[in-house]
DNA sequence: CTGAAAGCGCTTACAG
DNA sequence: CTGAAAGCGCTTACAG
């Protein structure tokens, strides 16, 4: 009737639940007789039995499944960290459990204690609020945790994340060489990490290139609205940029609204970069420049440090942060200054 | 030092475990005294505990999680589903466990098998090989099972797709009001309903018009570089249409791509349409004629489905079908012939 | 109103 | 080589 179990098993086979289990588990196959694992074999075979993770992982204390906190699985810049999560994760044995909170604190923290309550092994949080790892008592219960594409702010919590810096330093030295001399920043949200730190690194690197202080315009989200209404106020302000730097592509793609009903074009009176190199921005009007970041290698370097703390049961070292290079994608909306 | 348990609370409390519990649970709580109430719930508090939900589902035969098995996340069309089917589930308690296939067959079954291990409650699949629903056990287990984004060869198993039959006469009607006489198609995968399903009704709805029938090509998959190079196939056979149906976005860039390769301009020597409107296809160059795909309604409806049926522990009405109206998105990359 | 007991489906020392 | 027993952390009839 309803789905075989262990004891359906034992029974067919004429043995233990215990023998059953010995059987199954391929580490314990060899304390049996040949005949008897051949026997449980088929008699699992025949009903089809499939073990339930469930009571497993209730017994040994492993669900063997990591949970990860994303912000909106709906921005594409998730899913490639997720797959690269997955692949090598999956190559281990482990299932990534995944809850979107839509960038809101009180879902973070739902997300956070539900994934608990199902008894994660361990856990990645790619959230955006600032020091959630820290006030959340994660820690204390010795969790393995690792952020991706934000830094933490407690030196326990290893992260992986872009080298923005080198990146926005690139981006300015880019614009610099193609003559232009004002600039300004579409600004991710100040709250979140990469808005932040994407914006104080541009405004040091324009200092650092001799250039004056960037015009910036901070926006609410990393999204196409924001960034278009934030630069429909630089426009207001009577800038007189030559270029903007956007914290990110959606933001540049406002930025592209923006400046084309404010009349201006692209590249020709103002060049735009962006930031991530989503899926298309290369087939827009004009092809964006833009910053590609290693997404699936995040993921993939995520779920390693993850997967030796879970092995040898140390954290990584105090302070471990995986940065890993991101590279510019000159196209055609930046141009040389005529 | 590990995580409080139930016993833990209970010692605490002064009481025994299976009152911890009915003090917890909100429906049985009034079997107890306020003040029994009280002292668990400070007890609780205390402790920072959290419930063990392996526990409870092995016990209650409930995991309250939903798995949903995904051909690939990386495509922009799948999120919104995501989306629609967690925002309906969580309001219901209920979570949903997501796989990546990657279009891979036996990857569909491991998935499958894991979920079922795992105890899900009920399953989506977006899985795109036709007949996969009916090799598999699902309607053995009477496990609530619905399919999104694809059409069930067996009445058991109920769906919710897009009105594809709709949208694709409305595509040829368009076409062919735009005066377009000779008109080719961009085939997806023939072995994935959508693909062969958009195909074969174009064809029909292409005769209805008296057109004669579309070239085709077939590519092996829903992606840009396929899409190219079925576009590339097309043109070396030397077609003459003047118009092209995709049968999604990314064919539809892929055919672009070939298109202009191959010195035709899209829309003025040939007119282009794609299906989904995936995201930032309104900001290519030109702009794409597409379909619309209500994706996040598809995911509530799915997960409506879903819910009743483990409500009420009755399947859908044998044959249940939802079928959703798309509606063409007319842009730039359609226009009259000349 | 509350406790003691049984059991969900497994795994793993402990005997033999 | 294999079985019997205990227990993972809960919930829920069953008594009282």
């Amino acid at each position: 009737m309803s789905r075989p179990t262990m004891k359906h098993v034992a029974a067919r086979a004429g043995v233990d639940t215990s023998t059953v289990s010995r059987a199954l588990n391929e580490r314990t196959r060899d304390m049996l007789s040949g005949d008897t694992v051949e026997r449980v074999l088929a008699a699992a075979a025949d009903l089809g039995y499939r073990p339930n993770a469930l009571a497993r992982s209730l017994r040994t204390q492993r669900s063997h499944v990591v949970g990860m906190v994303v912000p909106d699985l709906t921005n594409p810049f998730f899913p490639p960290i997720l797959r690269g999560l997955e692949d090598v994760l999956g190559r281990h044995g482990y299932t990534l459990l995944v809850t979107n909170t839509d960038n809101h604190l009180d879902r973070e923290r739902q997300a956070l204690h539900s994934l608990l309550e199902r008894q994660v092994d361990a856990m990645v949080l790619a959230t955006s609020h600032i020091g959630f790892e820290a006030a959340e008592p994660l820690a204390v219960g010795a969790l393995p945790v690792v952020l991706v594409n934000r830094r933490s702010i407690d030196a326990s919590v290893p992260f992986v994340v872009p080298d923005d810096d080198a990146a926005v330093h690139e981006v300015a030295a880019h614009l610099y060489e193609l003559g232009h001399r004002r600039v300004a920043h579409v600004a991710g949200p100040q709250d979140v990490s990469t808005g932040r730190a994407r914006a104080e690194v541009f405004v040091a690197a324009c200092a650092e290139l001799g250039l004056p202080e960037p015009d910036m315009e901070v926006s609410e989200a990393f999204a196409v609205e924001p960034g278009r209404r934030a630069t429909e106020k630089l426009l207001a302000r009577g800038i007189d940029a030559s270029a903007i730097f956007a914290g990110n592509d959606l933001l540049a793609i406002g930025a592209l609204q923006a400046l084309r009903d404010g009349g201006r074009q692209v590249p020709d009176d103002v060049s735009l970069v962006g930031y991530n190199d989503m899926p298309l921005v290369d087939m827009i009007d004009p092809p964006l420049t833009t910053v590609e970041v290693p997404k699936y290698a995040m993921g993939e370097r995520a779920a390693e440090l993850l997967l030796t703390w879970l092995d040898t049961g140390e954290p990584p070292d105090h302070g471990t942060e995986v940065t890993l290079p991101c590279h510019l994608v000159v196209r055609r909306s930046s141009a040389a200054l005529t």
